[in-house]
DNA sequence: TCACTAAATGAATAACGTTCATTTCCATTA
DNA sequence: TAATGGAAATGAACGTTATTCATTTAGTGA
């Protein structure tokens, strides 16, 4: 199914065009806009001609999500401490995927067969696993650990101020109410932020003390 | 808008019959069988009828996520040490959300407000963390990162087995590709719940230094 | 020039959530 | 008893959605 090289007009559509399309149509309108008819009409193209390229919507989310595997920031790996590299891609990872919600089902329950830009990333983060001197039979339920964390913080990223608000039903859970109004974080920092800061550090405190022991 | 008590006859719609009838065409036929038309057929009733009693399907969704919270197990709070107990509770809302998917988004980004159950839940937590000595303000950054964690496991317990399965593109990754075909388990647990576990124990483990320090 | 093929088209379909005018039926009031 | 009012059910309709299919277009190689 791939493209001949030599073929320099008429060579409207492609798995790369589409691509590009979707990011470029998500970035300015949202995932409600990405749909099969917005993507082709954006393309200029009818909307089954992106079946010749493409299998299916899943499909086109899987080459988004592909795209955006390449803007997870894996370079602390091969310069910093496992702890600190570790950091600095979550707060990567979470960025991403933040705004990108519609696709974490997406990565979480799908082969990464044929995804060469996630690929990149695990073999890029293993490594750096390697080199803190973890054993290779661990690596992936720890990454798989930090992953889970890491797609639960990007929803809770998107979650309204307001999300714990008890309302009427507030003098039925005095303790909870009282926890959530006294819920203040340092300036420039958000609920969220805080809480993946917090969950974060205990996370990579807590591997690393099971790696030692 | 709630029901008369005195009704005998006719009364045959009702948030609660709704909830119940989302919940069991739920645990028959799964979640792409939860759609109005079917909902409202599983009632004998015709579909527009729904909508005199909730305002759209966002509305069927939280009832029925309102209702699971009732079965998430929070009683290890009044009677275990605190690491244990949370631990216990993970487990249980993990487990139950694993096979509700699509209610995560739901969960995770929706008020809570007008949701008694879900209340309930979080006091009967906040209780737990007041009782091991956690301070009122850093209480629900701290459910907020297990809750993150356990959501994004709730996903990841539903992956297939070769979801890292590297295919044809295994030699750019060597490193990653070994750590995936090493990653054995033991006996009685599969991928999913070793990770689980290691993310848990980890994450405990830092909340708890992170309390002491 | 002629076939072959990849790729675009436009019409069609089934399923979905939702709206709305209308009707039904019970409980209450006159 | 008869009339009234209102909650709730109906069935038809609408606009989207992803997807399919037969057909046409156009460029390539023989």
């Amino acid at each position: 199914m791939r493209r001949r090289a030599g073929r320099p007009s008429q060579a409207l559509l492609g798995q790369g065009q589409i691509t590009r399309a979707a990011l470029k149509l998500v970035a300015r309108d949202g995932y409600k806009a990405l749909t099969m008819s917005g993507l082709a009409k954006s393309l200029n193209v009818a909307p089954s001609a992106l079946y010749n390229h493409v299998a299916s919507k899943q499909d086109v989310l899987l080459l988004v999500e592909d795209a955006l595997m390449g803007r997870v920031d894996v370079s602390a790996f091969a310069r910093m401490p496992w702890a600190e590299a570790v950091r600095l891609w979550a707060h990567s990872y979470r960025d991403v995927f933040s705004a990108h919600l519609p696709l974490i089902p997406v990565i979480a329950l799908l082969p990464v067969t044929n995804a060469p830009q996630t690929i990149k990333m695990y073999e890029a983060v293993t490594d750096g696993f390697l080199r803190a001197g973890w054993p290779q039979e661990r690596i992936v339920d720890a990454i798989v650990a930090l992953e889970s964390f890491i797609f639960g913080s990007a929803y809770d990223a998107n979650a309204p101020a307001d999300i714990f608000a008890t309302g009427e039903l507030a003098e039925e859970a005095p303790h909870f109410s009282a926890a959530v109004s006294l819920r203040r974080n340092p300036a420039g920092h958000n609920d969220a932020d805080a809480a993946f800061a917090l969950g974060l550090d205990a996370l990579v405190a807590g591997l690393a003390a099971t790696l030692a022991g």
